[in-house]
DNA sequence: CAGGATACCTTGACAGACGAGGTATCCTGT
DNA sequence: ACAGGATACCTCGTCTGTCAAGGTATCCTG
């Protein structure tokens, strides 16, 4: 990925919601799907995917089931709550705020 | 501030040397300055400022050199160096990617 | 049957944000 | 005269999220 890890720090739980909100998935998947549909910039490292689920489950947001184990190796499905789903939203209006503000900051030639 | 902490990590060297370029200031004055032109919306702890200084001013971004002391508490005045101008043009840049990215990523409803 | 892809997980270290605390000067209201 | 607030700087220790490194296990292809 070509952005800094910094700059993707608080939006990770706000990516995989997004993720969940469009259907259950899974680690590898959403991770692979990330990548993709940002152009290859963004990305997370494993263990911070891995906790960040931890943590979005300690908090209600998400929940997980383990799927049918067909062919392949186990996988652990997470779906998002209701909680989840009012978070997201609060998440894309904060996010619109974000942008927002450091365009006005940044942004500025003067 | 509104924004969460988290969210303006990554961009706190950003916001001062944005602030910096349109002219040397100080820790005081900065910060006041990016509460007011986010509306309120970010905002720095002093500890954070000052450490972000230290951080700035040793790998040569900015320079710093104390106010000649009229009335008032002394002032130490910052100044953005080349190398910070060319950090902050690449600043600038990964920002637009970082717009566009989790545009994708997170306000798609699907 | 080796090697790569798929798939999950933990541990410990690190870096940036910040609460709490400290110092010092100046101005305003009582 | 002096308390309180604004201005202005700084440090220490804690917390949190990221991630390098390491581990486990299955399946498919050559």
């Amino acid at each position: 990925m070509s952005l800094s890890a910094d700059i993707l720090r608080g939006h990770t739980e706000t990516i995989i919601l997004a993720q969940l909100a469009a259907g259950d998935s899974y680690g590898y998947e959403i991770n692979k799907a990330v990548s993709q549909r940002s152009g290859g910039a963004a990305g997370f490292k494993e263990a911070t995917l891995y906790t960040a689920f931890k943590r979005l489950e300690q908090n209600g947001m998400i929940t997980s089931y383990w799927g049918e184990d067909g062919p392949g190796a186990r996988r652990r499905y997470y779906a998002i709550t209701p909680a989840g789903r009012e978070q997201l939203a609060a998440d894309r209006r904060e996010w619109s705020e974000t942008k927002a503000a450091l365009d006005a900051l940044i942004m500025k030639e003067d």
